[in-house]
DNA sequence: TGTACATCAGTGAACGCGCGTTCACTGATGTAC
DNA sequence: TGTACATCAGTGAACGCGCGTTCACTGATGTAC
């Protein structure tokens, strides 16, 4: 069958989605990989040309995925309303995409957790791939949204409320993940459960808890720093 | 004399701190240590046993201090205002605080940036010591400011409203580091002015506008949803 | 004061290891005549 | 239909490299008698 020859290639590509989302690109060897696709250590080149070749289709394939799901969801609360968004729909449906893709365990792999890493890291791997498939083609359609949602915003008034609201995802994103690499009787995590106790809820739990508070915070910071009615 | 004696070591230390901040623990190798120490490969073992150690101890010396600077600006607020803050002051210090440790140029280097390394790596180098030493204390203290100004605030609430501040501090922070890390002519960078045009601000003006912008965008969220004055 | 020894900072070279990559090879399938 | 050759997926072993670390050593300073 076809398939099967191309069986090496595809289970080394779902073996590196795996082992990348959740250790990133250097915490990963290629016989580390080819252990987990069972394959040998070779067919990384032989299939790739190089690590780093892999990593890009993985990463460029998963991106593109999430990339239309988020452009589906802001398209599909801007037709639901004619046009006219509600401010935290908007901001709501945005939130729960990425916190879902992050972390909830349904997902197909914890491959959002990639974006943060990417966003973080000064590596090359893969970055301009990223920031022109996902970063600007993302940000245009949310700013665009928001302007629906609120008219009278003005162009540099939501780079700066997306950089806010974004900078939240990540960091609650980040909490999680820092929380799961926690041995579960380290002083450490003893301290950080303490000063954040949602912590210690169940992801599905945790995803809303964190949507909830992210979306009425932004609302109520932009409604009160550019209220809509004139006064 | 003494600081003869001690030279290679106290080389070894500045060398690290400068090298550690701008790339990371991984990232730094014991030759380019060092190298730029202009000192031998084996006095890395010789003086801190390990790359670990040395990593450790410029950590914790530069941890230190920028706690110290933090509960002193809090207290300072607190003190100035009679121990009710205004809130906008007590956000505006410790924003711009950071910013500044981790940005600004005037900075005896950019060591804050580890804090954000820090908060995202999945590395266990040092994280216990920076739980304990840095945000466990840091985090009570703000805390505790933020209930003196807003007296009716319940802890939980108080853990979210950081959460979303420290959030947005570590947000701005990455993206003035990623920008720096792009090719001045790239695409991606081009993409990133075109998304968040302040990362062509000069660093100061930068800083300035972040803090002006995160205060304002925090201090009107919490009016909002928790005010002060009963309805 | 002089000598013997201990202590210490610092060195140069080498070690072992894991990494990404390369190379010569196998064996099955497809194609040409 | 049968044979010769080309193509391709996949392999096993080895290569070169940079890494953190170790080891035997030097040479200066401090201490004891």
């Amino acid at each position: 069958m076809t398939e099967d020859r191309q069986d090496t290639k595809n289970r080394l590509l779902d073996a590196a989605e795996n082992l990348f989302s959740h250790k990133g690109f250097e915490e990963v060897s290629i016989r580390e990989l080819a252990g987990a696709a069972d394959v040998n250590v070779a067919a990384v080149n032989y299939h790739f040309q190089g690590k780093d070749n892999l990593y890009r289709e993985v990463i460029r394939r998963r991106f593109i995925i999430q990339r239309d799901r988020t452009l589906a969801a802001i398209g599909r609360v801007l037709t639901e309303n004619n046009g006219k968004p509600p401010l935290d729909s908007l901001i709501r449906s945005i939130v729960s995409l990425y916190l879902d893709a992050s972390l909830s365990p349904k997902q197909d792999g914890a491959f959002l957790k990639l974006i943060v890493r990417e966003s973080h890291s000064n590596g090359d791997h893969a970055t301009p791939l990223f920031f022109k498939e996902m970063v600007a083609p993302v940000f245009r359609t949310f700013s665009n949204a928001l302007m629906q949602a609120r008219p009278r915003l003005e162009q540099e008034q939501v780079d700066w409320i997306i950089a806010s609201i974004i900078g939240q995802i990540h960091h609650f994103i980040m909490r999680w993940q820092k929380r799961q690499s926690f041995p579960e009787d380290s002083e450490a995590l003893q301290i950080m459960l303490n000063a954040f106790p949602a912590l210690g809820l169940p992801v599905e739990e945790y995803i809303q808890e964190v949507t909830r508070h992210i979306t009425q915070f932004s609302k109520a910071a932009i409604d009160t720093l550019y209220p809509e009615v004139s006064p």
